[in-house]
DNA sequence: CTTAAAGGATGATATTGATCATAGATTTTG
DNA sequence: CAAAATCTATGATCAATATCATCCTTTAAG
């Protein structure tokens, strides 16, 4: 259930430093804190449906949402998942059309979300603000013309494994020789990251962990052997 | 050879009138025109290379240019096709980062590049083109997040079919029963578009050719049976 | 606490599409 | 105009991976 906690002030939030949010002026902040609405969210519960209408902008400041479409085949293809500071749903509510993808809360999260007016407000008159969602869109763009290379061009191992740094990357939790990747996803949502079917992943992951790349600790995954996955998900390596 | 031709003013450009210039001040207008550069280039030529450092943007005027990707397999992934009115280069440029694609000359193309400073001031002087921009890149992600779905989801058949269907759209002319697509590709270059071997391409497009859904004519694709082809490219039809 | 549902694992099988090889057709170039 | 280069075409083969089926394990729900 979502549930509305007290909201704590853009002044004081800690993820705002990680976000676009950082560097507004104090007048800015106060127009959010008093507009946003600061929620508790719960693991599978919806952010927005693809095809809907944005009201607003939504602001990560702790758990993981998963973004992602859903194709004519059924399965979904995970676009990107947000994490602490990220924005959710802007570019829809920027470009002026409906949500061109569904987000779903994959670990707990407390969230704000900033109505329409008051995010379009701040963008408008801040244009430092705008400056800086433009070059996120614009390294945004990058990164999916890289996943749009990988997909057509390298083999479902080597996705899986660059999929796997990755994951180490933005959630590992580093060890002596190891980094747990600190979040729980099934098969199938690592699948839906790949853009593979469940049964593959779950084989490749296995093979992973006979070849000591990887291991298992309860639902998570460590990566024992990065220089061997790098190498995996490389052509030539 | 790059042949630099009398500069047309952007005010009577009338391709600037199907790009995001329309809608400049007289003022901005001048200060592009005074600026740029309009040059001609011909099949095969380079405008950018990928990894290389934005001078500026690049205005199509006629002549289509494509966008890709190298792979780490050599095999080009293109990103998108730009004609007439289309802006090439600004992501990277606005960006601040280096070339993220490598942009050639399909088809002979009359091209205006504005440098750097001239574009950044007017984008920083006029809100509404900045604007514009902004909601343009977010247009762009909401494709990308199509193809990249698209790319994982679906058959090669059925993003060939796919292609074709957006390529008469955009370079088609229509005739009685059927539409021309009046660019010459080569089944590499589909190959690229699709993310697929050129092999596969020549195959598939052979066997639509034997059930009716396109034909040749001399280097050139006729679309005879959309609707044959919509039913291919989705997944249910 | 028992049952149902979801997730994970594994085998068998089929198919798609990549790769390699070769050859003809067309275009470009010296 | 001849030679080289590029493009198109087609066959043969093979590997990767999707799909289907089944079973076991874990988690969630009544």
């Amino acid at each position: 259930m979502t549930v509305k906690t007290k909201n704590v002030p853009c002044e004081l939030c800690l993820s705002r430093k990680f976000s676009m949010f950082a560097g507004l002026s104090d007048e800015h902040l106060c127009s959010l804190s008093d507009a946003k609405n600061f929620i508790s969210h719960k693991k599978g519960q919806i952010l927005y449906y693809e095809g809907t209408k944005p009201l607003g902008v939504f602001c990560v400041n702790s758990g993981v949402v998963k973004i992602f479409k859903t194709a004519s085949n059924g399965k979904e293809q995970i676009i990107r998942l947000a994490q602490k500071g990220d924005f959710v749903g802007y570019t829809s509510l920027i470009g002026e059309d409906v949500y061109s993808t569904t987000a779903t809360i994959v670990e707990d999260a407390q969230i704000c979300f900033v109505p329409k007016e008051t995010f379009l407000k701040v963008m408008s008159e801040d244009v430092e603000f705008h400056r800086r969602i433009t070059q996120a869109l614009c390294k945004d763009l990058g990164v999916m013309e890289v996943k749009l290379t990988d997909a057509t061009q390298k083999t479902i191992r080597e996705r899986l494994a660059m999929t796997l740094l990755k994951l180490g990357d933005s959630y590992g939790v580093d060890g002596a020789e190891s980094q747990r990747i600190n979040i729980v996803l099934t098969r199938e949502e690592i699948a839906g990251i790949v853009g593979t079917a469940t049964e593959t992943v779950i084989r490749l992951l296995s093979e992973f962990k006979k070849d000591e790349l990887i291991e298992f600790q309860g639902k998570k995954i460590v990566i024992l052997d990065k220089k061997g996955l790098a190498r995996l998900s490389d052509f030539y390596g």
